[in-house]
DNA sequence: CGAGTAGTTTGCGTTAGCGCAAAACGAGGC
DNA sequence: GCCTCGTTTTGCGCTAACGCAAACTACTCG
């Protein structure tokens, strides 16, 4: 098993306050692994066995209804962790991980969880952080949904996600994976079609520039505008 | 200050694992303090300098725009923590609590925390459990905002309070604080209308009885297949 | 290079649920 | 016992967004 480069994941919060000999411990239990585009990592309801740290790529966390209908939980961007189920006390995985991108990940088996836990007590505390930050965000995209209609969520989930994953480019910011409309709308909880129709509106204002499964802000500024005004203020 | 009994708190998740002793080192740096109904707790953007453990009565917590529409967050139930800003990192409280019932809460420093979790960190990982679970509720609701008609919403909505705050009574279920029409709104992301229209409708199919900020399921089966159903099955 | 497939656009009819407004109700205070 | 205020109910019109269907586009694979 090729050894991982501590340089590269020192500086992420998981290992914030580590000491180098911590780190090196830690990442002795895992090994890593490369998923192509479009395979699946983990199943909804699969046994958890592992959690995941991803290096390079980009991974889409989704949830499936019983009827089958699908919502993104979130885009996880390399340096971010991912499949914590047991971390936050599931057996099961809650949700369907699958990269969208080829990507590279760090594989814990659940089973060093515990000992890792006891020997480094930072990882539970920085664990901590991050999953009450997640959990903010979730709130906030629950008082979205509730409050703002779905020009205004989309504007906010491009948003989020260009400072997430977003390339900058001399005319715009490109969103860094490939994306479908679909995708959009299981953000932010409308269809597709609704999601084309508004991207077209934005393209033929000048707004951004989309096409298969990718996007580019060219206003990112304007599209702010769009996102923090209130419901009642109307169009031109 | 009045010595809490640690026989009443032993058993809470929170304390998960650990020894009387340990036990009692812990609340003897908590205060306790008595919060009257409809008094607040703490606001949203205020410092967060504490946090807390309900013992008795019930708190709202809810997050409210700028616009000012507000959507509640979750009900706290007696042996619930809430407050835990500190814990996830982040220096203001993101939401507003305030009793909706006359309430008694245990208040610890947020600068025991790091102490204590130090010296105990079944702590920390009790508390990412909990975050943990309160994270995956919030992807249920964001599903249910994303999939499910308003009426399912506040089923699932009801039925979960029930479970959570529910007083058997012979001829029912019945929700154990006051909760008015607009709370149920703010938890499922619809109007207070919307909500009394369903109501009205389910009373008078005796599924249920309500009245002033007071709500019975008389017939708590047939609401969870009200629940389940999915989005074509129509009604007779 | 050509066929097939996955993603996108767009038109059109429908509707769930909103928003306003007004009336009815009920609990608590004086 | 009466008044007041907050909550709930209900009618009515409206519209944002859905859902279907069909056309269009652009990768991919053979």
């Amino acid at each position: 098993m090729a050894k991982v480069d501590t340089s590269l994941v020192a500086h992420l919060p998981l290992f914030a306050g580590m000491t180098p000999d911590a780190l090196d411990e830690i990442l002795r239990e895992a090994r890593s692994a490369r998923y192509p585009r479009n395979s699946a990592i983990f199943e909804q309801g699969a046994d958890a066995q592992c959690f995941f740290l991803l290096l390079h790529g980009h991974v889409r966390a989704a949830k499936t209804t019983p009827a089958g209908e699908q919502i993104v939980v979130r885009y996880v961007a390399p340096g971010e962790t991912f499949g914590l189920a047991m971390a936050i006390g599931a057996a099961r995985y809650p949700a369907t991980a699958m990269a969208v991108d080829d990507s590279v990940v760090l594989i814990w088996p659940n089973s060093a969880w515990p000992r890792l836990v006891e020997r480094f007590p930072a990882l539970a505390a920085n664990t901590l952080q991050t999953v009450g930050t997640r959990l903010q965000e979730s709130h906030t995209r629950i008082l979205e949904m509730s409050t703002q209609q779905v020009e205004q969520r989309i504007a906010h989930a491009l948003l989020r996600l260009a400072k997430q994953s977003g390339k900058k480019l001399d005319h715009g910011i490109e969103i860094d994976f490939p994306i479908s409309r679909q995708d959009i709308a299981q953000m932010t909880g409308t269809t597709l079609h609704t999601v084309s129709r508004i991207l077209s509106g934005w393209e033929s204002q000048g707004l951004v520039e989309s096409g298969r499964q990718r996007i580019i802000l060219r206003e990112p500024h304007k599209i702010v505008v769009l996102a923090e005004r209130s419901a009642d203020s109307g169009a031109a």
